[in-house]
DNA sequence: ACTCCACAGGAAGGATTGGGCA
DNA sequence: TGCCCAATCCTTCCTGTGGAGT
């Protein structure tokens, strides 16, 4: 039923952006206009601004060389991202060290410029707390594009020198409407399935269900065919579609928990183990009766604060919920079926091998 | 109503790491 | 080789919040 997986990554990005011509229309202006270029693209999760981005910046190279750079800025410093631009470029260094004062990262950030560029600045939400925007805007002949999720409450935390120009260059994507998001999975199932094997009334159930979210849409139009095929249908049909949900949404988890450093592995282990749930006192009391798994490794164990903030990234990427305030918190696993990558000491299992290394 | 306690999260600063340079 | 310096990560300290006990 699958003819072509590529086609359902989230990397994907489709010959021509389905309802987002006159945002990407809009966009191609704003690059090629002859003063002000820098732009602020902001909306939900989901809605393709990465997707427009990348068409747009493609297109403006095809068109008129200008080269361009996506970062991920999410957690990075102001020097990380000059250092993550400057290595991007191919005039610049291949690597540049984590200890490069600042002052260096952009004089080799400046040297690596080699004519109009585009900078993508993608997860940029905390970008406001960072003088990345201002250093990347001081640069002749640098473009900034910075994405995020909450255009109005970013522009009001930038220093407002900046905040002006990309305020004019701002660019605001809505969620899909059902219809919309159901056109946009019509041409991915023409492009990565075999025949027509989904209706429209399910793409537009799917186009529903996932509120316009386009990634979750397509990720679930995917695992709908993947059942479809598991359950020997010709076709994918309705209970396909009703299952397909969890998988999707399964799956996106499971890719951010692997994305995660170890701490955060470790902090997620124990709430998966300890039933899904617990306060942030067990949590503590159970992180520090842990010391075994850090034996080995190049990392120790860490305090309570650090822990605090490293479960912020847990919720951030919707492995963990909170409830409760201060003292009464607890810590929710929200999908326990998402497996923790790290294994505890007390979670050890024998085989007819012996002791399974937990960690190796 | 008041005090105590436990926890979350902000701010400041220390320890570590690693490149630059004499 | 050893010192200096800057970035980063983490800890310590502190404040705010809210529930429990008196």
């Amino acid at each position: 039923m699958i003819a072509d997986p590529r086609v359902f990554d989230d990397e994907f990005v489709p010959a021509d952006l389905l309802h987002r011509e006159s945002e990407l229309e809009r966009l191609l202006r704003r690059f090629t206009a002859p003063d002000d270029h820098d732009v602020l693209i902001s909306g939900p999760s989901g809605v393709g601004k990465t997707a427009l981005t990348t068409k747009a910046a493609a297109q403006v190279h095809d068109e008129t060389g200008v080269a361009h750079v996506f970062v991920n800025a999410l957690g990075k410093t102001t020097a990380g991202i000059l250092r993550s631009v400057a290595t991007q470029l191919p005039a610049g260094p291949n690597s540049i060290a984590r200890t490069t004062p600042t002052d260096k990262a952009r004089r080799l950030l400046r040297e690596a410029i080699d004519g109009e560029t585009i900078v993508v600045l993608d997860e940029g939400d905390d970008l406001p707390e960072t003088d990345a925007i201002r250093e990347l805007r001081s640069m002749r002949d640098v473009t900034v594009v910075a994405i995020a999720h909450d255009g109005t409450s970013w522009l009001s935390r930038l220093d407002v020198d900046d905040a002006h120009p990309l305020d004019n260059g701002h660019l605001e994507l809505g969620r899909y409407s059902t219809v919309e998001l159901a056109d946009i999975l019509e041409r991915r199932a023409i492009q990565g399935l075999h025949g027509s094997v989904v209706s429209r009334g399910q793409l537009e159930a799917i186009a529903d269900e996932v509120a316009g979210v386009a990634r979750e849409g397509i990720q679930t139009l995917f695992a709908a065919a993947e059942l479809a095929d598991e359950r020997a249908h010709y076709t994918i049909e309705d209970d396909d579609v009703d299952d397909a949900y969890e998988r999707a949404r399964h799956r996106i988890r499971v890719a951010n928990l692997k994305s995660l450093p170890f701490h955060h592995q470790v902090l997620y282990a124990i709430v998966h183990s300890s039933g899904g749930e617990l306060t942030g006192g067990e949590l503590h009391d159970q992180y520090e009766a842990l010391t075994d798994v850090y034996r080995g490794r190049p990392v120790a164990p860490i305090g309570a604060r650090a822990r605090r903030e490293k479960f912020q990234k847990l919720v951030d990427y919707d492995l963990v919920a909170t409830a409760g305030e201060t003292k009464d918190r607890i810590y929710r696993v929200i999908d326990v079926d998402v497996e923790p990558v790290v294994e505890l000491p007390s979670l050890r299992f024998t085989n007819s091998k012996g002791p399974r290394n937990p960690l190796s």
